[in-house]
DNA sequence: TTGTACGCGTTATCAA
DNA sequence: TTGATAACGCGTACAA
């Protein structure tokens, strides 16, 4: 099977090359049945244009790539369906790539950017710490979703989509105060030292115990470098916590996948969730309310910001402006804490 | 910023393009001193070669596309996960793109073949009813996971990695039989008529009720057309389980996020797991071990399949034979059954 | 309204 | 060991 290029197609037609792809990209101006008999040839031979050429033409692409921070969570890979969807919807081409380790996720996005000729970036996940320099040698829109840029990066030249990550966990924490706890565990993710949505929500931890005047017991933090899935890491710090604490009585992960790891800990300790011991997670995740019990989470609306991602990212390809929005998320209650 | 090309390369370093172009792909022969200073050049510039007009030029390109049928399946991502680092470990790109509905899985590859003019194609879940006609069309190496063709398709035309479902739903059924159930309800999906991995564990199901003198009973066995999510989708069909027969005393779901919504079921009806009901899934996703209690389930090697097809996808697109690699599964037992 | 011809950035062939 | 030069398939000024 020979392939079968522009040139195939105007010679069948009887026309030039220019004529078909004038019909094919409705450009220019041309006769009615010429049209007719070049779409006909066109259709005929299941002509479809060559997409490198043309890539090489026109100096862009219709390829858009995401770049996120552990593919392997649940709860990014809600928002990836809907991203995938939405980019295919619009004849683009998503190009997903995972970020481990130390890798900087911008650096990643720089180097493809040029490689594959990328029209747009996504970064799902990752730090708060990228500087303005980066985004200068990406040179493409960029939408950053549950993450924003350094305070010193001009607000035009990426957009984002977030939550306030130390606000919602406050809320968290505040809620596991309110029911009456003071022993309260928090599940962090190392590193410590760079700003990332763990972090921040550890920092939400922190105020809330603050307000509420709790004193702050390095012993209910759990943290560790670690290359394990979520669900492990948060059976395994779990564990720890519970070694370390015998009067906690509530525990706030900074993921659901986190918290069903936990969850699972403290019942193969034989204790039992709620009643020996409340479990909030983060993110609204299906799992997390399909477990038994449902545990409580701060929920994110990811598919409203999956959306926006795409959105805001269309509208930056087509010269629009960027955007920053900030979500609300919301706690769910349904039964994994209890008052005490 | 302007761009860099070859030509570019090329006088800053005092040579000819096609010097340049030799010293990027190691090819002919150039004399250490040049290849030296064009290198130097290369990276000073950080200079990389445009895709597009490569593409162009070879005719193919490096780009990997990945069918799936239901991207939220924790069983697809997790082999997802190994493929996508796989493949960029390769210098290769993976475009993941969702098939729903009734779309054909197969015809959308051969559009996106031409049109993205792909050098393979990784087909995840679908039907096993893939006809020759269309192999022949797709032109490309392709792989099938978890899927294979139809009886009639050559051998030579595609490869594909599974487990024998029927022989591995047999497995799990002849447990719970063992276990001394009897009235052993089954989750299955719509549609029917259609061959399927889920159709062929159905097809086990009976098959081991059959070798044990069991009656099939209708009414046992649930499904319905839906776009739900998995938990979803088990959470109702297992609720229509229970009401319609009080005497069940198992449930096999022919995945584990069915498992786990019908587990959730079960528990939001007040009954227990596995007290009043066992359950077994199908997939050994990491959610069914930390679900509470674990789900038994047929535990299929994902980490390999992925590795192998991938590694099997390579050696055709370098001219290998095409394999058929049926991997075994394993019945995991762990807490969510019980012997009566 | 249509066709000719050039160039996009590469690689490959052929001379030098 | 190197350098011109012709393609690859397409879009588009420019001319007709």
């Amino acid at each position: 099977m020979e392939e079968i290029t522009i040139k195939t197609i105007a010679e069948k037609a009887g026309v030039s090359i220019s004529t078909v792809s004038r019909v094919m990209n409705n450009t220019g101006s041309i006769s009615d049945k010429t049209k007719q008999r070049v779409m006909q040839v066109i259709k005929e031979y299941n002509y479809m244009p060559n997409t490198s050429a043309r890539n090489l033409k026109s100096g862009s692409s219709k390829n858009i790539a995401l770049f996120v921070r552990s593919i392997e969570n649940p709860f990014f890979q809600k928002m990836i369906h809907v991203i995938e969807e939405k980019i295919a919807l619009r004849g683009y081409q998503l190009i997903i790539q995972n970020v481990t380790g130390i890798e900087d996720e911008l650096e990643i996005a720089i180097r493809e950017a040029k490689d594959r000729n990328l029209c747009g970036a996504i970064i799902m996940g990752g730090t708060f710490n990228h500087s303005k320099i980066e985004f200068e040698r990406l040179g493409i829109p960029c939408v950053l979703v549950t993450i924003a840029a350094n305070s010193e990066v001009d607000l035009g030249m990426y957009s984002s989509v977030t939550i306030d990550d130390e606000k919602e966990a406050f809320k968290a924490t505040e809620y596991l105060i309110k029911l009456g706890h003071k022993r309260i565990g928090f599940i962090n993710n190392k590193p410590l030292d760079i700003i990332t949505p763990n972090s921040l929500r550890y920092n939400g931890y922190v105020k809330a115990l603050q307000e509420y005047n709790i004193p702050l017991d390095e012993d209910l933090v759990a943290s560790e470098y670690s290359t394990l899935s979520g669900y492990n890491y948060g059976f395994n710090m779990m564990k720890q916590l519970i070694m370390r604490n015998k009067d906690m009585t509530a525990v706030f992960a900074f993921a659901d996948v986190v918290a069903v790891g936990a969850a699972k800990a403290i019942f193969s300790m034989g204790l039992s969730v709620p009643n020996d011991i409340s479990v909030v997670g983060f993110d609204g995740i299906d799992v997390a309310e399909f477990y038994n019990p449902s545990i409580d989470t701060i929920y994110q609306p990811a598919d409203q910001m999956a959306l926006s991602s795409i959105e805001t990212l269309f509208d930056m390809i087509q010269g629009g402006e960027s955007k920053h929005l900030v979500y609300d998320a919301v706690l769910l209650k349904r039964g994994s804490c209890r008052a005490i």
